[in-house]
DNA sequence: GCCTATCCGAAAATAATTTTCAAATAAGCT
DNA sequence: AGCTTATTTGAAAATTATTTTCGGATAGGC
C-alpha cells in the first residue's frame, strides 16, 4: 500500500492551494487521525468538500480510509515513549525479547528521520569506485566492522575489516586517494578510531563515519556522516540496539550497492554463495 | 497507552455476553478498523448502543478512538505479507532501509511465536553455572559469535568466541561437563560446526544451537534449541535479517542473565564499562 | 472581452454516532 | 415463591459527521 507521503509526492504537481493547506495541517498535527472532517477543514481554513476532493485525489475511498492510513503510518514505527519500553529485571524472557524489538523500532524511526539519503547514495558510489574499502572499529563496533566487510566482500572482494588498532594505524598510513574508510563507533569518541581516521583522511582516503550522535568528535571529521540514532537515554540496551541499527544501515547500503551493480553484481554474489555452499554437506 | 488486548484483559470479568460478541467480531475481522458501528453491530448481532457501551468500558472516548487504536496496534508488527516487503532494485535507499526494518519485525513475530521461553530460561541457567562458554560459528555467524562472546564477557569473563574450525576442534576436544557450547548457524548445515558440536557433546558439554529451521541437522543435536525464524523465502535478505534476530535473541539472554545475576552482575558490567571508558579520551 | 476549464464552498442529502429512555432479564432478599 | 432492585439491552430520537449537488468565482486562453 502506498504511503500518504508517497501519494502526495505522486500528485504534487496537481495539488491546489487549498489542498496544500489541508496537507499542511495533516502534517503538523500530532494526531491527524483523530480529527473530524469538520475540525480539519476548520484548522485548514477550508471547506469540507475540499477535504473530500483531496483524499479522493490521493486515492482513498473515504475519509475513514485516510484516517486509518494516517494512524497506521504514524505507528509504522510505534511511538511508545522509550520509557514504556524499558526493560525491567522482573520481565519474563518473552517480554524482554519483545521490548528489544520495540526499542529497535523506535531507533529505526529516529534514524530514518535524521537519515540523509543523498549521503547514503554517495557512500554507495564511493564503495563502487573504491580501490579498497576498510571497515574500522573496536570492541562491539569491531564485530560490526567484520560483519560488514564479510558482506561487502561478496560484491567483489575489495573489502576488509581491521579491528586491531596497530593494524588499523599501519593500514591507514598506507592509504591513498581512492581508498574508502568506514569508521564505526557507537560513542564516536573511541580514541584509536579517531586517530586512525585522521591518518586516513590526511592520506586522501574518503572517510565515512557511522556513529550515533552528530556532535561527537568522530562525526566532525567525516566526509560522509551516517547517523544511527539510538534512544536518547543512556540505557544499557542502547548500545545493543545501536549496533542493530548500524547493521541495518550497512545492510541497506549493501543491498543498494548490489542493486546498482545489477547483473554483474549478482553474478558476484552467486559466486560467493557457491563457494560457501561447498562448505556445507 | 494500553493496548486493546490489555484493556480487554483488565475488564474480562465485567464483560457481558453482548460485549463478548462484539469483541469476538473485532478479533476475527481482518480490518476491524474499517468497520462502521452499524456494520460491526450487524456482524455481532447486537445494537449500536452496545458497541458504544463497550468502547466506553474499555476506556476509549469515541468509536473513532477505538478504531484508531485497532489500526495502530494491527501494524505494531506489520501484517504485510513478506512478499509486499520485498526489496526492489529500483527502491530508493530510504525505502530499502524501511523494508529491512519491516522484514526484521516480521521475523521477530515469527520467532516470538515459535519461541520456547523455558528453553531460554534454561540456557540462561546454563550460562550462569558454566565453567566456560564457547560461541562457535563461521562466516557471518562467526561475527555473531564474536559479538555474543564480547557481550557475555562483560558478565564475568568466562566467555569466548571461536571462529576458526581448527581452533574449534581443538577447544571441543578438551571440553568437559560444565562447559557450554553455543553453535550458531543460519543454515544449520555448516559441516564444521556440526562436526565440532558432536565432539563437544561427546565430551559432556551442554550444546545450545541457534539456527533458523528445526528440521536441520544441527537442530537435531541440540540439548537446547533456539529457533530464530526468518522469513520462509530464500530471499537474499533472509540471512541478514536472520542474523539480526540471532543478535536480538542473544541480547535477550544477556539481558536476562544480567537481571538474574542482579547486583553482583551489574557490578561486573560496570567494571567492564570502566575498563572500556579508559580507552576513550 | 468572451469563452472555458478549474477550483471552491454553501447548502442539502445521506450516513454515522451518540443519547435517551423504557423494556427485559437477572440477582438478591424476605 | 413473590417482590424489589440492579443490570443489560435495544428502539427511536437527537446529534454529528460525511458526502453530494450545484452554482458562483477565478484564472488562463484566444
Amino acid at each position: 500500500m502506498k504511503s500518504f507521503k508517497h501519494r502526495i509526492q505522486e500528485n504534487k504537481k496537481s495539488l491546489t492551494n487549498t489542498e496544500n493547506k489541508i496537507i499542511h495541517q495533516l502534517e503538523i498535527h500530532k494526531k491527524p487521525f483523530l480529527l473530524s472532517m469538520n475540525e480539519l477543514a476548520g484548522l485548514s481554513q477550508v471547506s469540507e468538500p475540499s477535504v473530500v476532493r483531496l483524499y479522493r485525489k490521493l486515492g482513498y475511498n473515504s475519509y475513514q480510509e485516510l484516517k486509518v492510513a494516517l494512524a497506521q503510518e504514524q505507528t509504522e514505527y510505534p511511538q511508545e515513549s522509550p520509557a514504556l519500553v524499558d526493560i525491567l529485571s522482573e520481565d519474563d524472557i518473552g517480554t524482554m525479547f519483545e521490548k528489544i524489538g520495540k526499542q529497535y523500532l523506535h531507533a529505526m524511526k529516529l534514524t530514518k528521520a535524521k537519515m540523509n539519503e543523498d549521503k547514503m547514495e554517495e557512500a554507495v558510489d564511493r564503495f563502487i569506485s573504491a580501490n579498497q574499502i576498510y571497515f574500522i572499529g573496536q570492541g562491539l563496533s569491531g564485530t560490526v566492522a567484520e560483519d560488514c566487510a564479510h558482506k561487502f566482500m561478496r560484491l567483489g572482494g575489495k573489502s576488509i575489516a581491521v579491528k586491531d588498532p596497530h593494524y588499523q594505524a599501519i593500514y591507514a598510513s598506507h592509504m591513498s586517494e581512492g581508498d574508502v574508510v568506514i569508521a564505526i563507533s557507537h560513542s564516536g569518541e573511541t580514541i584509536d578510531t579517531i586517530h586512525v581516521s585522521e591518518i586516513a583522511k590526511n592520506n586522501g582516503a574518503f572517510l565515512i563515519v557511522i556513529t550515533s550522535n552528530e556532535n561527537v568528535s568522530l562525526a566532525g571529521m567525516a566526509d560522509c556522516l551516517l547517523l544511527t540514532q539510538a534512544n536518547e537515554t543512556n540505557r544499557q540496551s542502547d548500545a545493543m540496539v545501536s549496533r542493530l541499527i548500524q547493521l541495518t544501515m550497512m545492510d541497506t547500503l549493501y543491498t543498494k550497492m548490489a542493486a546498482v551493480l545489477g547483473e554483474e553484481g549478482t553474478k558476484q554474489i552467486n559466486l560467493s554463495r557457491l563457494a560457501v555452499t561447498r562448505m556445507k554437506k
